[in-house]
RNA sequence: GGGCGGUUAGCUCAGCUGGCAGAGCAUCGGUUUUACACACCGGGGGUCACAAGUUCAAAUCUUGUACCGCCCA
C-alpha cells in the first residue's frame, strides 16, 4: 500500500468531476431488471426543461440521492429514473420572446415550423438542468432518461386519452375557463396564482327605464360594464324587489337590461346591485345560464376590446379601462371611487392577469378517479411523510372539480381527436383516421393540446414502458417513494395517484415525503423580482458539492421550510476539510504493511483478545456500531436533518477529538511496540473505512477520493456495503467507562483553563477514587489522562494533600500540584459558584423526593433515577465543601 | 371568510410516546501541541411568546390571547 500524503486541504473541484465520469464509466448508477435482490425504485419529479437548477431542486436532488445511495448500499436493486417534462407554456414563453425579437410571432411560423424549433431549442438547451443535476453527485440511471414527449410516452399519452374518451370520462364542452391573453390559451385552476393587489371599486349609476330612479353598482373591472347583459339584486333584498323585472339603461352603449333576481347576489357587497357581464366572469355566466342571458364578448383571445365593446373596439383591456373612466366621469356616471383590496388571478408562467373567457374546451371527468384516490391514503396504502400534509390532500380531493385538460398551444400532445365537418361527428382514434366512421367525410385535426401535467400524472408508469408489460415495470413498479415540495401535491401527487390507480391497477408509490421550501436567510422566498436567488451551482463552485448537500440535508426537517443560512454552509465545508484533514492524519501514520481490514477480522480480533483490548477501541467501535445503526433508523423515517447530526457529531467530537487523539503516542511513537502499533491502525483503518460509508449518501465526493486512498478492497466506495448493526459490537460497560475517563480529563482541562494554568505546563496530580475497580481503570488507562490533561505524574491516595487546586468527578476527586501558587480568592469564588449551582439541582430534587405525591405516583424508574442523581449530586457538593475547608485562610 | 403550521440562547434551528433544555454559527478567554487556525482547549449566554388549565411532573397535553407564515375560497 502505498500513501501519498494528501494536500494540506480538501479542494473539491477538480476531484468531483473526476469521480462524477468514473461512476458513470463503471456503470454504477444502471439498474439491472434481472437482479433478483429486494428493489428500491424512484422516479424523479421530472424538472420542466426549460429549467436551470434552484435550491429546491437542490434540496430535493441530494434527499433523493441520498436514500438511493443508501439503499443502494445496504444491497438493494436500486433505480432511480431521471428526466423531465416538456412543459408547453413555459417552452413557448421561452420561443415567443425570442421570436418577438425578431417582431414575429408563432402564428407567423404557423405550427410546423414553430414545432421544428421547439424540438431544435430543447436539443441545444433543454438538457440544461440535467447536467447541473450531475454536479450534485446524482446517482440517476441516465440510461433510462425519459422525457414526456418521448415517442414510447407519447403514444401512452394518446393510450390513455382514448381510453379514458372510450369511457365517457372525457367530455368537450364550453365553459368559462381561466385564459391567459398572453399564452393565447386556456389555463386550470392550479395554474392561476391570486395576488393582493390594491385596486379601485368604482361605482356607477345605471338609470331605470321610466322612472328618474337609478340603482348603483359597483365593479373593479369597469370596461366589462360595455358586456352586461343584466343587473342582478338578491330575492330578498327589500331595497330592491320593486325593481325586478324592470329595465335599466346601460351606460355608454344605450342597450336595456334586466334587473334579474338571484341568490348568489352578496347584499353586503357595495350597494348590493351587481352588474352581471356572463361573457367575462365566472360566476355571472352561471347567472347568465339561470336567466337565459346573452352572453356579449367585448374581450378578445388577446385581451383586446372586440367589435361589441363599440368605440372601444381595437384597444387594449387597460387602455380601455382608462379611457372608458375618462368618458364615464365627463357623464357624470361615477358615483364614487373606493380603494379596494382584491385578489386578482394571474398565470402562473407568465404571470399576466387572467382574463375569463367563454371557451369551449376539453374536460376530464374525476370523480371516480378520485375515489379510490382517496381510499388509497386513507387505507394507509400510501403514507404521506409528514401526516399533517394528507389533509391537505384530503382537502382537495373533496372538493375536487373536472379538469380542463385543452390547451391552445402547440408544443406538446396533441389531442388524438379528429372533426366531422359534414356530419359533426367527433373520432377519436390511436391512429391517425382516413375519414368520418359515420359519414366518410372529411376530417380536420383537433389543435389543441393536452395539459403538461395530463403526461406527467402517467410518468411513473410511463416511463417504465407502459402499456407495454416490460420488465421495468414488473421489477420497479409500483415505486417506493416520491420526494416532492408542497406546492405540487395537487398539480402532480394527487393526480398521478388517480392515474396510476385507473391505468395500473397500483398505487404508483407507497410514501410521499414532503419536502420544506428553501427560503433566503430573512425565511423570503427566493424570486426572480425579488432579486433574493441563491445559485445552488455557485455554491458548489464556492464550496464544494458536498458541503452543500450536507449543509441541505442537515437543515431538512421534514415538512419544514429552511432559510438558507451561509453560515451553516461555511460550517458543513469546514466538516468536509475535517474528515478529509482526519484522514490525512491516518495516511501519514500508516505504514507499508498496513492494508484492508475486513469486519469480520475485526469481530474475530474483538472475540479472542477483548479483555486485553484498550478501552478507546472498544468505546469506538461501540459508538461507530450505535451511529451507523441510529443514521439508518433517522434514514427511515426521513429525518435526515437527525441522520446529518449524527455522522457530524460522530466523526468530529467522538473521532477526531478524542480517538485519533488518542491513537497519536502509538502510531507516532517509532518506539511503540510493533504489534501495538499494528493492532491500532486495524481498528483506525476499520473506523475510518466504516465512517466514510456512513457518510458516502451525504458527501459522495470526499468520502470517495479518501477511500480509494485509504486501504480498501473493491472498486468504488459507492457499492460497498453500508455498516449494520452487529451485536458483537455492543460494549455499553465498556463505552461507560471511557466516559468516565473523558469525564475526568475534561474536568482536569477546565479546571486548568480557569485558573489560567499555562497550557504547555505539565502538572502532577493526586487522585482519589473511593471504588477499587475505578482505580484501577485510571491506573490502566493513566497514559491518555497523562497525555491529554498535560499531566506528568499521578499519585492516588486517599486523601488530598491541602494546596491543591481540587476537582471532582462522577468516580472520585483530584488535585493539581502547582506548587502552592495557588490564587486563593480566585479558587474560593470557583468553588462558590460550583457549590452554589450544585446546591439549586439538589434543592430541585429533593423537592421532588420529599413530595409523597411524587413518591406514589411517578413511575418507579424514574424515582430511582432521582435518587441515584440526588446521591452524586450530594456526593459532589459534600466534596466541593470539603475543598472549600481547605482552602488556606487570608 | 375557512383550514393548517410556527413562536425555544445574539442568529438559524433541533428537541419523537410528558421525567436533568440541546446543536451549528456568532461571542468571550487561551493555544503557531508536527492531520486540520476551515484547527485545538475552555467559558458565558434561556421567564421555552403570553395567560389559564390537566398532571406527582409541562418546552412537550388542553383552552384562550397576541404576533408571524402557508394553503384554500
Amino acid at each position: 500500500m502505498s500513501c501519498e500524503p494528501l494536500a494540506k486541504s480538501y479542494s473539491p473541484k477538480e476531484v468531483e468531476k473526476r469521480w462524477y465520469l468514473f461512476w458513470e464509466e463503471k456503470n454504477y448508477f444502471f439498474a439491472d431488471n434481472t437482479a433478483g435482490n429486494p428493489r428500491f425504485s424512484i422516479v424523479i419529479p421530472p424538472p420542466n426543461v426549460t429549467g436551470s437548477l434552484h435550491m429546491g431542486h437542490a434540496l430535493q436532488h441530494t434527499l433523493h440521492d441520498i436514500l438511493v445511495r443508501w439503499k443502494r448500499m445496504r444491497g438493494y436493486n436500486t433505480l432511480w429514473l431521471p428526466g423531465t417534462d416538456h412543459a408547453s407554456i413555459a417552452v413557448h414563453y421561452v420561443l415567443d420572446k425570442q421570436l418577438s425579437e425578431k417582431n414575429k410571432n408563432r402564428f407567423d411560423l404557423g405550427r410546423e415550423e414553430f414545432l421544428k424549433l421547439a424540438w431544435e431549442w430543447k436539443k441545444t438547451s433543454g438538457g440544461t438542468i440535467l447536467n447541473q443535476m450531475r454536479r450534485m453527485g446524482v446517482s440517476c440511471d441516465w440510461s433510462r432518461e425519459r422525457f414526456t414527449m418521448d415517442d414510447r410516452l407519447s403514444r401512452a399519452v394518446v393510450e390513455v386519452f382514448v381510453r379514458l374518451y372510450e369511457e365517457g370520462l372525457i367530455y368537450r364542452g364550453e365553459y368559462i375557463v381561466n385564459w391567459c391573453p398572453r399564452c393565447k390559451t386556456a389555463i386550470s385552476d392550479l395554474e392561476v396564482v391570486y395576488e393582493s393587489e390594491n385596486g379601485k371599486l368604482w361605482h356607477l349609476k345605471y338609470p331605470v327605464i321610466g322612472s328618474t330612479e337609478y340603482v348603483s353598482v359597483a365593479t373593479t373591472r369597469p370596461e366589462t360594464m360595455l358586456g352586461d347583459a343584466a343587473v342582478a339584486v338578491h330575492p330578498e333584498d327589500e331595497r330592491y324587489r320593486h325593481l325586478v323585472g324592470k329595465k335599466v339603461l346601460l351606460p355608454v352603449m344605450n342597450r336595456e337590461i334586466p334587473v334579474v333576481a338571484d341568490s348568489f347576489v352578496d347584499r353586503e357587497f357595495g350597494t348590493g346591485v351587481v352588474k352581471v357581464t356572463p361573457a367575462h366572469d365566472p360566476n355571472d355566466y352561471e347567472a347568465g345560464k339561470r336567466h337565459g342571458l346573452d352572453r356579449i364578448t367585448v374581450i378578445d383571445d388577446g385581451g383586446i376590446m372586440t367589435a361589441s365593446a363599440g368605440i372601444y373596439s381595437g384597444m387594449d383591456r387597460y387602455a380601455c379601462r382608462k379611457k372608458l373612466l375618462d368618458q364615464l366621469a365627463a357623464e357624470d356616471i361615477v358615483l364614487k371611487t373606493e380603494d379596494h383590496v382584491h385578489n386578482v388571478g394571474h398565470c402562473d408562467r407568465c404571470s399576466t392577469v387572467v382574463e375569463p373567457k367563454i371557451s369551449l374546451q376539453w374536460y376530464l371527468k374525476v370523480d371516480s378517479l378520485a375515489k379510490p384516490a382517496i381510499e388509497a391514503v386513507e387505507s394507509g396504502k400510501i403514507r404521506f411523510i409528514p401526516d399533517i400534509f394528507k389533509k391537505r390532500y384530503f382537502e382537495w380531493m373533496y372538493n375536487i372539480h373536472d379538469w380542463c385538460i385543452s390547451r391552445q398551444l402547440w408544443w406538446g400532445h396533441r389531442i388524438p381527436a379528429w372533426y366531422c365537418d359534414a356530419c359533426g361527428h367527433i373520432v377519436v382514434s390511436r391512429s391517425t383516421p382516413s375519414e368520418c366512421d359515420k359519414c366518410a367525410g372529411p376530417l380536420r385535426e383537433e389543435s389543441d393540446i393536452l395539459d403538461t401535467w395530463f403526461s406527467s400524472a402517467l410518468w411513473p408508469f410511463t416511463t417504465m414502458g407502459w402499456p407495454d408489460k416490460t420488465e421495468d415495470l414488473k421489477a420497479y413498479y409500483p415505486t417506493d417513494t416520491l420526494i416532492t415540495g408542497p406546492d405540487i401535491i395537487f398539480f402532480w401527487v394527487a393526480r398521478m395517484i388517480m392515474m396510476g390507480l385507473k391505468f395500473t391497477g397500483e398505487v404508483p408509490f407507497r410514501e410521499v415525503h414532503i419536502n420544506g421550501i428553501v427560503r433566503d436567510a430573512n425565511r423570503k422566498k427566493m424570486s426572480k423580482t425579488k432579486g433574493n436567488i441563491i445559485e445552488p451551482l455557485e455554491l458548489v463552485d464556492q464550496y464544494g458539492a458536498d458541503a452543500v448537500r450536507f449543509t441541505l440535508s442537515s437543515m431538512a426537517v421534514p415538512g419544514t421550510d429552511i432559510p438558507f443560512s451561509s453560515d451553516r454552509m461555511k460550517g458543513y465545508s469546514a466538516f468536509a476539510n475535517k474528515v478529509w484533514n482526519a484522514a490525512r492524519f491516518v495516511l501519514m501514520n500508516l505504514a507499508k504493511e498496513d492494508s484492508y481490514v475486513d469486519p469480520d477480522e475485526i469481530d474475530s480480533l474483538l472475540k479472542n483478545s477483548r479483555e486485553s483490548l484498550p478501552i478507546e477501541d472498544l468505546w469506538i467501535l461501540h459508538r461507530l456500531n450505535r451511529v451507523s445503526t441510529e443514521v439508518s433508523e433517522s434514514l427511515e423515517k426521513y429525518r435526515f436533518h437527525e441522520a446529518s447530526a449524527l455522522i457530524y457529531q460522530f466523526i468530529w467530537h467522538e473521532l477526531c477529538d478524542w480517538y485519533i487523539e488518542l491513537a497519536k503516542p502509538i502510531l507516532t511513537d517509532p518506539a511503540a511496540p510493533v504489534k501495538e502499533r499494528e493492532f491500532r491502525s486495524k481498528i483506525l483503518i476499520h473506523v475510518v473505512d466504516s465512517a466514510l460509508r456512513i457518510l458516502h449518501p451525504f458527501m459522495p465526493f470526499l468520502t470517495e477520493e479518501i477511500w480509494q486512498k485509504i486501504p480498501h478492497r473493491g472498486d468504488s466506495i459507492m457499492v460497498q456495503a453500508y455498516p449494520v448493526f452487529r451485536e458483537a459490537r455492543e460494549y455499553p460497560k465498556a463505552a461507560q467507562k471511557m466516559q468516565d475517563l473523558m469525564e475526568l480529563i475534561s474536568e482536569i482541562r477546565s479546571l486548568r483553563a480557569e485558573m489560567n494554568i499555562d497550557p504547555r505546563r505539565l502538572l502532577d496530580a493526586t487522585l482519589h477514587i473511593p471504588s477499587d475497580d475505578d482505580k484501577d481503570l485510571v491506573e490502566r488507562n493513566l497514559e491518555k489522562v497523562l497525555t491529554l490533561a498535560k499531566i506528568k505524574s499521578v499519585q492516588f491516595s486517599n486523601s488530598l494533600p491541602a494546596e491543591m487546586l481540587r476537582g471532582v468527578w462522577r468516580l472520585g476527586e483530584f488535585g493539581l500540584d502547582i506548587k502552592g501558587a495557588i490564587d486563593v480568592v480566585a479558587e474560593r469564588e470557583r468553588l462558590q459558584k460550583e457549590e452554589a449551582r450544585i446546591k439549586k439541582q439538589i434543592e430541585n430534587i429533593e423537592r421532588k423526593l420529599n413530595s409523597s405525591e411524587f413518591l406514589s405516583r411517578a413511575p418507579e424508574k424514574i424515582i430511582s433515577e432521582n435518587k441515584t442523581r440526588y446521591k452524586e449530586l450530594e456526593e459532589r457538593y459534600l466534596k466541593i465543601q470539603s475543598n472549600l475547608k481547605y482552602l488556606p485562610v487570608q
